[in-house]
DNA sequence: ATGGTCGTGCAACGA
């Protein structure tokens, strides 16, 4: 299984279909979709055999979930999500689905802007939602193999930015997030990916601006954090650098994780 | 150099 932000699934088709097609994953966890339901290039993905949830409300975030080994129970957004807007309202950060028996969520964090921004404390009433969501599923059924994925967000640690000099004082790295975030570890998930990805430097998104890519000057922002049962499953996992090359890229990177 | 790059949708906003 994979979890990718795709940065608009249109603009993107046809590097995301050639990706499926040499990655061999079953099951993708997409964000920042951009685009509402109907324009979403359901046909792109069902001709190479992959099931289709999408939920998108506009230009802005949008998650969805390909599998070709099954896709049932849809649920759009989680219990207590918490909303934005004038008026307040749920956004289109979160859908779940089951794959092949595991449970997957596609999650888009809000981003936070500043830190002085009320959007950052979006943020945090975000993640802890989630915990809270994510800890009654777990105490519900502990058997059940379920994968929280997405872009989170935060740089849980220091070596997951190329230079902490450069985000003193902005968003991604501060306490409160990396809090929230190690509240998600407490509740018993796990960052599985990151064993085999060991850091520092190893990274998951690098911005357009400023030949971020190419100096290597990335973050660690997008996790697939996973219950007891499925990370008991986890035999590898990588990052897809390549395809964060050449033109036409999302400036994420997608992280794979294979599952026995 | 107070920007630099993208995507959406057509001005400006979000990242």
């Amino acid at each position: 299984m994979a979890t990718w932000n795709v940065n608009s699934v249109r603009a993107r088709t046809e590097r995301i279909t050639a990706w499926l097609a040499r990655s061999e994953v079953d099951v993708v966890a997409v964000q920042e979709t951009k685009c509402k339901d109907a324009q979403f290039p359901t046909s792109a993905f069902t001709e190479l055999g992959y099931e289709v949830a999408h939920y998108g409300l506009s230009q802005w975030n949008g998650v969805a979930i390909l599998s070709r080994v099954g896709l049932d129970d849809v649920e759009i957004g989680f219990p207590e999500q918490p909303g934005w807007g004038e008026p307040v309202a749920a956004e289109a950060r979160a859908i779940g689905a089951t794959c092949g028996g595991v449970r997957v969520w596609s999650l888009y964090i809000p981003n936070g802007r500043e830190l002085d921004d009320p959007h950052y404390v979006y943020k945090l009433e975000w993640l802890e939602k989630l915990r809270a969501a994510g800890s009654g599923w777990l105490a519900e059924r502990p058997e059940q193999p379920l994968a929280l994925c997405g872009d989170f967000n935060i740089a849980p640690e220091d070596g997951d930015v190329w230079d902490m000099a450069a985000f003193e004082g902005r968003t991604h790295v501060s306490k409160p997030e990396r809090d929230a975030f190690h509240a998600l570890l407490d509740a018993g998930f796990t960052d599985v990916a990151r064993p085999y990805t060991p850091g520092p430097g190893v990274f998951t998104y690098w911005d357009y601006q400023q030949l971020r890519f190419p100096k290597r000057e990335g973050m660690r922002i997008d996790f697939v954090l996973g219950s007891p049962a499925l990370a008991a499953r986890v035999t590898g996992a990588r990052i897809d650098r390549e395809e964060r090359k050449g033109k036409g890229a999302s400036d994420h990177a997608p992280v794979i994780v294979e599952l026995s």
